[in-house]
DNA sequence: AGTTAGCACTCTTTTTCATAGAGTGCTAAC
DNA sequence: GTTAGCACTCTATGAAAAAGAGTGCTAACT
């Protein structure tokens, strides 16, 4: 990869990028100012493709990047590029006019970001399982049942009916709600010490109310680790000519309602900071000519949420990294303001 | 209107929803046994036409429904059929083996909706509003502020963190609290009783405690205001053959992400029951082309959620209205059964 | 040895044209 | 009132031709 492959290989992306057509070397020649004949370019191409960094669609049409091309260009192209002020000031203003509450916190963030990139947007709230445990309290519902709140450290408050077991009283919930608040304050939900379990169930006493609790914290738990999937512009996303055929359109919108599966890729992506992953190197396959994108925020150093981008995998990386790594950052500010 | 009129626009109807092309004479007089020849279905067509229920794309291509034909065949010719017993049995086993919480229902209703219709449905949450005052309760949450938890008769719970004003204890907002619970209680939460408001105000004597109270039930009313939208199907949506067009659908789901519009088109189409609004009946221009059925959901006589399909004019009425009809009278039952 | 011009060839896209098929509307006969 | 027949219209389909973009290779050039 000499400094002329190099340049060859920029100018392809950025056009391909640009124009969605396959780029061959007469356009390119006109177009970027290489200093070189078409027929050069010709053959640096050639070489460019036997080192799997482009692709043919057949013999004669031009050449496309392949997921090594655009590797080679998101990893040692493409220079760190922050988010121009403009834009920042935008973003701050829409989200100051739009969030009233934390949940739409990460409804507008899957706006902007599927606004400002033309794809589809996916936000994970933060898990709750993940937040530190922060008090339990019970609400009298009738005699028979209880509201359960649950808060965590992100912000967080759970609610759960409960019912009572018989021949508890509510007071025996209040007593188990002060046990349970003194031994857990501060844990992670997702790692309860095994020890506090024992020193509740000693605390409490009778077993009934410490199966009722241990019920309660598992019933959140198990809800919990399901966090909240925000997704945005499926609508904008038709806009890349690579969607006009309905049955892509089709697979890819039956893909993103199976917010499991959804929630499974993101969590498989998630790395230190900005992740980018280019077409085949997805693991799933209908994924496969789709790069995704993946900033995380965290919470006192600990991943609480997930932020991305999905698109073709000619995507406007910069764009996407630059506008990912901001909200990332403004997110993370967010969630801890509601830290109390 | 004769009886042979009817008999032909009926099973021009039935035709066109099933294969979604123009239907001619010559096929309807083979596929259907009406006793007529073809020329004799070409006058009734052409009179059809001239009295509005049929149109023509052009001269020679067979008849389509127009949203009057629609019309006349939802209100006159559907008997209507009640959903199968199978179908039945199917849903109530999803049902059981899904929903974990009160929000898994709307989710997965509307995920049966749009699998068993093949088109997109939706789902309006209970508002709060709507529903009935509960009760207030207050946590402790550190020294400037509180959690408010709101519940209502629905079986929902909201929870909003509220700052203390200054030189308010959070015994004053215990005492806020019982106050409020003691003259609120079973008050709908959209109609406030002015008397109500002066009686709380004399109870809590402290000014500033009064205004804390306003706005904190104020805030609850205003998030709440939006119910929240369960959407569902817009993979499914493209299988209709009138979607094959990239830009329709871009419009469709641009349309659907737009929550506050699709929440105002639900609310218009609010009626008694079952609500069939046709293709040109529709208020909004995006829909001109598309048809909206709803049902209403009641708790004790009163109005408070949605649920509704969305499709191509040519939609399977039938079977969508059987089954909003029976996951509307499901989904009643759901609510009372979360009532406390 | 690297670079470039030239040219034959390939493959796609667009256009044009002809044809088949489905359907209508009208007239005249039943 | 109903039907058969027929001319006419419009669409869809497919083939063939032409245009356009691009490659790969060879030979010439620096």
């Amino acid at each position: 990869m000499d400094e002329r492959k190099t340049r060859i290989l920029e100018a392809i992306v950025k056009d391909y990028i640009e124009s969605a057509e396959p780029v061959g070397s007469r356009t390119l020649a006109r177009k970027h100012d290489l200093g070189v004949s078409p027929a050069t370019i010709r053959n640096e191409m050639a070489d460019l493709e036997m080192l799997g960094y482009l692709e043919h669609i057949h013999t004669s049409s031009g050449r496309i990047p392949s997921s090594k091309g655009y590797r080679f260009y998101v990893d040692d192209l493409l220079p760190p590029r922050p988010l121009g002020a403009r834009e920042k000031a935008l973003i701050d203003k829409w989200y100051r006019a739009k969030v009233k509450a934390i949940d739409e916190v990460f409804k507008e963030t899957a706006r902007i970001i599927s606004r400002v990139t033309g794809n589809v947007s996916m936000v994970l709230a933060p898990q709750m399982n993940k937040a530190a445990f922060r008090c339990l309290q019970f609400l009298p519902l009738d005699d028979y049942r209880a509201i359960a709140v649950l808060m965590t450290d992100a912000g967080f408050v759970e609610n759960r009916i409960v019912p009572l077991p018989d021949g508890a009283s509510f007071e025996d919930f209040q007593r188990m709600a002060r046990v349970i608040n003194d031994t857990l304050a501060g844990v992670t939900l997702d790692a309860l010490p095994p020890g506090s379990l024992k020193k509740i169930r000693a605390e409490i006493g009778d077993e009934e109310i410490y199966q009722a609790a241990i019920e309660i914290i598992n019933r959140s738990l198990d809800n919990e680790k399901k966090e909240r999937l925000y997704l945005g512009g499926t609508g904008e996303m038709l806009s890349q000519p690579e969607f006009r055929d309905v049955e892509r359109v089709k697979e890819i919108l039956l893909m993103l309602e199976e917010e499991e599966l959804m929630r499974d890729i993101l969590h498989a992506h998630v790395g230190n900071g900005l992740t980018v992953s280019i077409g085949q190197e997805n693991d799933y396959k209908g994924a496969k000519d789709l790069s995704i994108i993946t900033a995380t925020y965290r919470l006192g150093g600990e991943l609480i949420g997930t932020i991305a981008v999905m698109g073709p995998t000619r995507m406007e990386y910069e764009k996407a990294m630059a506008l990912l790594d901001y909200m990332n950052g403004h997110l993370s500010e967010v969630v801890q303001k509601f830290r109390w």
